[in-house]
DNA sequence: AGCACGTCGTTGAACTTTCAATCAAGTCGT
DNA sequence: ACGACTTGATTGAAAGTTCAACGACGTGCT
């Protein structure tokens, strides 16, 4: 044997300082990001960052109605934490479930008028925030680097989530 | 008047098109990334993500040891949830608690053998988690770039909990 | 010394998420 | 049409996190 493999099989390859400093960042960045995002959004409008989350995809979809499964896909949460989530926005009158009429197993969820006015109302808060402690602190190539990256890092592990 | 403000006083800046995708590629990634990084982590060494993380800080502390108050700082968690995670941890024999000697109130959690000796299998698994699924998915550059951002968000956020 | 105030860590209850089990309904092959 | 298999949604219990309250201790002021 001569030349390869440059990388031997099974041998882990550590981060190198840089590395290390760079995915601290990420990780450290990321917790306080959204913690504070998620506490903005509680103190100010009682809403989760997830509830937000289903709100503003519910707002943008057609009829405001999406199936359980869908959102589940769609925010990579298990069908049974939508299903809780759900029920506790439906019992306090923000979003709706209807059976689905062309799948007997479905049910969509509906978002009710009170629903979207308080997404609309809530949007103010999270777009400031989103605004104030990410995209207004970094410059616009290095947002497009950070979109770049993180779409591969969706690239990358997909949907599947077992 | 003539000229300023170019923005007035308290009109919420919405993100344009391009702002909004970046955003959205984060949220997603971010969260696809933390969920596989944890349940891999968790399958193969029965090892929650923070757990791993407080491991971690706790085997390149002098002596092994921080105090819970400091762990709660660094991993900016609440000093409660500390308290629960490192009950688990000791109750499986991966840290200790031990009473601090200069302040009365005091505690400090140290890593045990076995629970140094658990980190270092681990951390294979976490590092080729983090290569495979982030590292080796962007170049050197958007690496760099998401290392700049995200300590500018940790910077604009600041250690401020409440 | 005494007192007010802040910090440290814990506690238990409420809340949220995960996990495994279940039931109902659609799909596919024969 | 039948059975096997997959998918959609829910359920309840277990596990983890947050929240408010507490007791113990340190700090600083008078």
């Amino acid at each position: 044997m001569t030349e390869l493999p440059i990388a031997s099989v099974n041998e882990t390859r550590w981060l190198d300082e840089e590395q290390q400093r760079i995915w601290r960042a990420f990780l450290g960045g990321m917790t306080v990001l959204t913690d504070r995002l998620d506490r903005d959004l509680r103190t100010e409008h009682g809403l989760s960052m997830s509830e937000y989350e289903i709100l503003v995809r519910l707002s943008e979809a057609p009829d405001r109605s999406i199936r359980m499964a869908d959102l589940a896909a769609a925010l990579s949460h298990s069908r049974s934490r939508i299903t809780h989530t759900i029920s506790r926005l439906e019992r306090d009158g923000i979003v709706q479930r209807v059976q689905c009429d062309t799948d007997g197993r479905g049910v969509t969820a509906v978002l009710t008028d009170k629903g979207f006015d308080l997404l609309a109302t809530a949007a103010h808060t999270h777009v400031r925030g989103v605004r104030d402690y990410l995209i207004d602190r970094a410059s616009p190539e290095d947002l497009t680097a950070l979109g770049r990256v993180m779409s591969a890092v969706q690239e990358a592990i997909g949907g599947r989530r077992f």
